[in-house]
DNA sequence: CTCCAAAAATGGAACGTTCCATTATTATTA
DNA sequence: TAATAATAATGGAACGTTCCATTTTTGGAG
């Protein structure tokens, strides 16, 4: 039943040294693993850890040896499957590592984030993996990666900023899906979703335009639509673009909730999206994959992006002055229904 | 620039209180708050700790008054966005009461779920929301209410186990979305997804066989068919339902997941929810509003539920003996187009 | 001024662990 | 068997904070 305590405050590594006969060094030892005990001690001390329900104070251990497994996690929007998808990446290597991990959801808001990562220094966090919020500034985040924490910044980076980074390929990612549609014969292609102060959007939009220009296409400064990255911007900005005298043929749009949005829009319409009207996002989550018809995009491998993420900050908090690594992921294009090609494809990608 | 530490380790309360001119018991005093200190010197120390760069070290200060401010939050499945949507209640009135939530993903895996529910509790948890992975069984979880930390159980609740509780009301939920379809006039009804070992799915179908019972409707075995909780769980088994002799003509899914997935199968084969064939779901999470056609579903407000784990888990921590709560949330019937009513119709539930 | 109470500040023990320098035990060799 | 080496086990200081019992300072009232 592991019960015995109920006597009063946790069962503490004294009283299981009481109860072994030994000492609580030697308790520490084989706690920790470190030192040379008998395997009939140990085994004698285990049975009486077991017995008394021991639970490690990791909080007492690392006031003196200045550890702690905890590593923070700082999402800015839990709900978007992307970043759940990023988080669970995540998980899988810190576990792995025998790291817990603190997961906080800001909401997009900037004091929610300070907020946040400031309990998690104080709670001792090894290092922070932080996809930050809208409008942070590079002071916001400085002063963390130095003195006793790591930072990795995933996802977003932030200009002005020397913190390690794992991103996808934005730029290239969008130029690659941009020269798909060329290819399909479009040109007149609306830029659609995200806000133009975010970073990721300049970066993709900048991919955007790459394209455009290498094949002499003009941008319709009309074309461009900002809306927040929701599946509810997603509409509304599709919406305007529908509204418009001389509509697009194909719509890039910030990522795949976007998309799904405007797709959404469209249908609500009476359009048939790969028919009508192309529409391609980028991400490639989940439901790109099962929407009807499914979403052309581009993938960054979520999952691989969070995975990479930690095993950054894990290098990193190991080996302190291996600090400011950037690695940027590949991104794929991905030919699925809702760009026109109802088979499979060769794409001209590149 | 708050930099002046790089000298050696963490600054701590000794150096503010060097650097302030006064002794640590002082600055502990501002620190907590506790003891009535002049203003004049608090703003003293105050302006040292900025200076220095200074972060509290909760580990130090639990060891010596038992408390922490952590709370563990245990999820299944957080790329169900139902999930997701309840983390992020849970988070808000954690975050509002000045909790910081250690929030894991077991992946179903009871083994990564007790690993995970022993590094909350090494790391001096003083409460835990679980939602449990699917076989979990009551002595996984016991003897973590008794002693120092508490626990509320979140959406499953388990067989046989005393511990705090929060669910929707499955059973009415399941009762009154298969009523609407009786209501419509449908006789033949499937009730598709989830496994009969989950004891929701044993809670939901008990609510479907009531209003079946209640129209004198008999169910067919065949007609009830088992599937993991995902949407290609859901894709599998409307297949299994599409490929019978004798269709169904409405399908009550176990959540909006699989429900989705039960769309998309039956969508490809050239089907028309909401014509064609009944597909409803349970929960009401965002995607059922977006899908098309949208999704008559069960509305359990998922973030609410978060908020009402989070509160009681709360009051559990507040007083020890105020455990053994159960909450069950309302489920409202929610009518949108994929039961075959394209228009507002008056919903016969109860 | 002196006295006294209230307010402000202090020093040291305690929390549960690890680490270091020792000491006790056992095994190995001459 | 003595000497030595290796292995096991130990006691106490230290980590950064809080709390308690005290001491010092402040400010009125007599």
């Amino acid at each position: 039943m592991t019960e015995a305590e109920s006597d009063k405050g946790r069962v503490t590594i004294i009283e299981i040294a009481k109860a072994a006969g030994v000492s609580k060094s030697t308790v520490s030892l084989v706690l920790t693993g470190r030192g040379s005990v008998k395997r009939e001690t140990a085994e004698r001390i285990q049975r009486a850890m077991d017995q008394l329900g021991y639970v490690y104070n990791r909080g007492a251990a690392g006031l003196r040896n200045a550890g702690s497994n905890i590593v923070g996690i700082v999402i800015n929007d839990l709900s978007n499957p992307f970043f759940a998808e990023l988080s669970i990446g995540i998980q899988n290597v810190l576990q792995m590592s025998g790291y817990v991990a603190f997961l906080a959801h800001t909401g997009e808001s900037v004091s929610q984030q300070s907020q946040v990562i400031r309990m998690m220094r104080e709670n001792g966090a090894r290092g922070i993996i932080l996809c930050p919020a809208l409008d942070t500034r590079p002071e916001d985040v400085e002063g963390l990666a130095s003195g006793d924490a790591s930072l990795v910044l995933s996802i977003r980076r932030i200009a002005g900023s020397q913190a390690s980074l794992v991103v996808p390929d934005n730029r290239a990612g969008a130029a690659r899906i941009t020269r798909h549609l060329l290819n399909l014969g479009h040109r007149r292609i609306a830029y659609v979703g995200g806000m133009g102060s975010m970073v990721v959007r300049q970066d993709r939009f900048q991919g955007f335009a790459d394209a455009m220009a290498d094949a002499k296409c003009a941008i319709d400064p009309g074309l461009n639509i900002e809306s927040l990255p929701t599946k509810d911007g997603g509409v509304r900005a599709m919406g305007a673009v529908l509204a418009l005298a001389d509509r697009p043929t194909a719509v890039v749009c910030y990522n795949d909730v976007v998309a799904i949005g405007a797709m959404l829009a469209a249908a609500r319409r009476g359009l048939s999206v790969g028919t009508d009207i192309a529409v391609v996002g980028f991400d490639d989550t989940e439901e790109a994959r099962h929407v009807v018809p499914a979403l052309t995009t581009v993938s960054v491998d979520a999952v691989g992006l969070g995975e990479r993420s930690a095993r950054m900050l894990l290098d990193q908090i190991a080996d302190r002055n291996a600090a400011g690594a950037t690695y940027v992921g590949e991104a794929k294009l991905i030919i699925r229904e809702s760009c026109g090609i109802h088979h499979r494809a060769l794409a001209a990608a590149g």
